[in-house]
DNA sequence: CGATTCCATGGAATCGATTACATGAATCAC
DNA sequence: GTGATTCATGTAATCGATTCCATGGAATCG
C-alpha cells in the first residue's frame, strides 16, 4: 500500500502538503497542486480511511441492525437507507438480528467499537441493555418502526391507524362480524399498536375482538401457518382475518393452500387481508388485500434524521401514513 | 469517550498491561488482570477499533458489494455471507451496486479505503476498472454467482446445466416444441452460461432456439414483462418459455396477469419456468415450475472461502448444482 | 522604504491502540 | 552463591493520516 509519505517523499514535499492538496485546502500553490495530483495518480494512491477517522474522530459510517433480513419489509427499509447514505456520502454496515436481542447487542457493541458516526435499529421484540446504555451515553440513535422500552430516542414509524380503520369498515359493511388478527408477540411495539388500532376501529362498530382471536405469532412464516390452522380450527371461526406481517401471511396462505377447495373459502368463508404490502400479492388468485407501507421513505427519512442528529440538529419523531389497498381477497362473499 | 490511557491512569499501571490484560496476554499477574479488568468495567471501556485496526492492520471486515439488494436471491445469499462472516467475527459492509459499473467503482473504492480485509462481489454486467485493478494488487477477492470477465479470482457459483437439461427434457417430452428464453444481458456471465446450457439442451433434442425467441432483458422486472409480451405477440408464439430470474419473472407474471382468461394460457398453451425459486411460486395457480439454487450455500462458500484466502490458504472455484422443482405450470397441455 | 499582513510550506504533535525492547526482580541450576 | 533464565512491567516507537504552529518570502500599506 502506498501512503501519503510515499508521495510525499516522490513529490519532494512534506506529507503535510500532501494532505493539503487532496482535501482541497485553499493556500496550495498551482504547482505544487498539479505536482502532487499526478503523482498520486502515478503510484495509485489510495487513503487510508482508518487512519483518517482515528485523527479527525467520524468515520463517515452509520450502523443499521435490523430484526430480520429476510423480511422483504427490511430489506426494501436498508436499500432506502442505503441510498439516503450514499447520496450523503456515508456508508452503511449492516447487522442481521434475526430478532434475538443477544444479537442485537452483539452488533451494537461491534459497531460502538468501531466508532460508528450514528445507529438506525430496527429493534427486536425485547429491548437490548446495551442498546438502551448506548442511547443514555449519547450516540446517536434512530429507532424504526418499532418503539423500544425504556430506550430514549427518535423514531420513525408507520402509522396504520387510519388505514385500519378503512380496512375495519369495509369488513364490517360488507357483512363480516367475526374479525379475527394474527399479529406479533405480545411485547412487541408494533404488534401493541396495531392490534389496539384494529380492536378501536372493530369497537366503533359495536362488535368485540375475543381473545380468542388473537393469535400472537413470532413475525415469521410457521407462526402464521400454525395461527391459522387454529383460527379456522376454532368453535367460532373469524370470518375475516388480519395477518399482521408478510412473513406470517406467508405461511397463512401455506395454510389455506393445503385445504380442499382450497380457491373457494377465501374470500367467501374467509376474508383476508395482510399488513404490508409485497409485489406478489396481486398475482394470487385471490389477490390480497393489503394495507401498503411507505417502506423507503421510511427509511429515507431515518437516515435524514440520523445526518440531522450528527449535525447537531434537533429532530423529532416521525408516523408516515399507510395506505390501504383493497383487492380480491376481502370481497364481500357471494351469499350474502 | 474512555481510552486504554484513562484506564491506565485509573489503574495506575501503563497503556501497555491494559493492553496486555486486555488481549489476554499470557504474562500478567493475576492482581494485574483483575485491577483492569474491574477499572475497565467501571469506566465502561470499550476498545476503539479504528485504533486497533491502524496499529494491527486488520479490520476483521469484509465488503459485499451486490448487484440487486432488492432481488430476494441476493438477499439471502447477503444474510449467509453474513451469518459465516459473523460466526467467524468479522462483520460485513454492504454496498448495493443496482446494476450499474459506476455504483460498483464506487462501493470497491470505500472498501478499499476502509482497509476491509477482503471483498466478496456479484460484478455488474460490465466489469468495472477498480474491480480489475483490486484482485491485480493482490486484494482477497471472491466472486459470486456471475464471473467477471478479465478479473483473477476464484468463484462461487450455481451450476444449472443438470436442471436445465431436466427442464428440457421434461418440456419436450411433454410436447413442447417452440421453445423460448427471457436471459439478461448479452454481456453477462450468467447470461451466456444459462443460455448457453439451454441451447445445448434443446439442440440435443434435434430442436432449435431461434434468435427471435431469445430475448435479453436487464435483470428488472419492468424487462420481464416487456420480454414475455414480445414472444407473445410473435408470428410463431413459443409453447415453453424459460424466465432466468425472479424479478424478470415477476415482471412476466404480471403481463400474463393482464391478459384476457389469463388462467387458461399456462400450461395449455404456454408452459412457464423460472431460474431461481421464491417462496411464494408454491401458492400461484398455476404454481410455478422453477430451478432452485443453493442460495443460502453460495453464501456460505463464499465467505468461507474469503476466509481461506485471508489465511493465505489456496482456494479453488466451486460449482454447486441446482435442483429442478416442477410444479403446475409446466404441466402438459390438455389438448394433446 | 520600513513595517505589516498574507500565504505557501514544512516540522512535529496527535488520535488510541499494539508491541519491540529495556529493566529489574525473582527463580533456577549447578 | 553466582550466573543464567524467566517473568511482570514500563518506556517509547509505530501505524497513516490531519492539523497546529513556525518560518521565510512575497505582497501591501502608509
Amino acid at each position: 500500500m502506498t501512503t501519503i509519505k510515499d508521495v510525499a517523499r516522490a513529490a519532494n514535499v512534506s506529507t503535510a502538503s500532501v494532505s493539503r492538496v487532496l482535501a482541497g485546502h485553499p493556500s496550495v500553490s498551482p504547482e505544487m497542486r498539479e505536482r502532487v495530483l499526478a503523482i498520486a495518480a502515478d503510484l495509485s494512491f489510495r487513503p487510508n480511511a482508518v487512519a483518517r477517522s482515528l485523527r479527525t474522530t467520524g468515520t463517515r459510517t452509520v450502523g443499521l441492525v435490523i430484526s430480520d433480513l429476510l423480511n422483504p419489509f427490511f430489506t426494501e427499509l436498508a436499500r432506502a437507507v442505503e441510498d439516503t447514505a450514499r447520496t450523503a456520502g456515508y456508508s452503511v454496515i449492516v447487522g442481521n438480528a434475526d430478532e434475538d436481542p443477544a444479537q442485537q447487542d452483539h452488533y451494537i457493541r461491534i459497531l460502538l467499537e468501531r466508532q460508528v458516526d450514528g445507529l438506525i435499529v430496527v429493534p427486536t421484540v425485547e429491548t437490548s441493555p446495551l442498546l438502551r446504555e448506548a442511547a443514555e451515553r449519547g450516540l446517536h440513535l434512530v429507532l424504526v418502526d418499532r418503539p423500544a422500552a425504556d430506550v430514549e430516542a427518535p423514531i420513525v414509524a408507520a402509522d396504520g391507524t387510519r388505514a385500519l380503520d378503512e380496512l375495519v369498515d369495509h369488513l364490517v359493511t360488507t357483512g363480516r362480524r367475526r374479525l379475527a388478527i394474527v399479529t406479533g408477540p405480545d411485547q412487541a411495539g408494533t404488534s401493541r399498536e396495531r392490534l389496539g388500532a384494529f380492536r378501536a376501529a372493530i369497537a366503533r362498530h359495536g362488535l368485540d375482538l375475543p381473545e380468542e382471536r388473537v393469535r400472537h405469532g413470532d413475525f415469521r412464516a410457521d407462526s402464521g401457518y400454525a395461527a391459522l390452522a387454529a383460527l379456522r380450527g376454532a368453535d367460532q371461526a373469524p370470518d375475516a382475518v388480519l395477518v399482521a406481517n408478510g412473513p406470517m401471511a406467508l405461511g397463512a396462505l401455506r395454510f389455506l393452500a393445503e385445504q380442499p377447495y382450497s380457491p373457494a373459502i377465501v374470500p367467501s368463508e374467509l376474508a383476508l387481508a395482510v399488513f404490508d404490502d409485497l409485489p406478489w400479492f396481486s398475482l394470487l388468485r385471490p389477490s390480497l388485500t393489503a394495507i401498503e407501507q411507505p417502506t423507503a421513505r421510511l427509511g429515507d427519512r431515518a437516515m435524514r434524521m440520523l445526518l440531522a442528529l450528527i449535525a447537531g440538529e434537533h429532530v423529532a419523531d416521525e408516523h408516515i401514513p399507510c395506505r390501504l389497498v383493497l383487492r380480491e381477497s376481502t370481497n364481500p362473499r357471494r351469499t350474502a
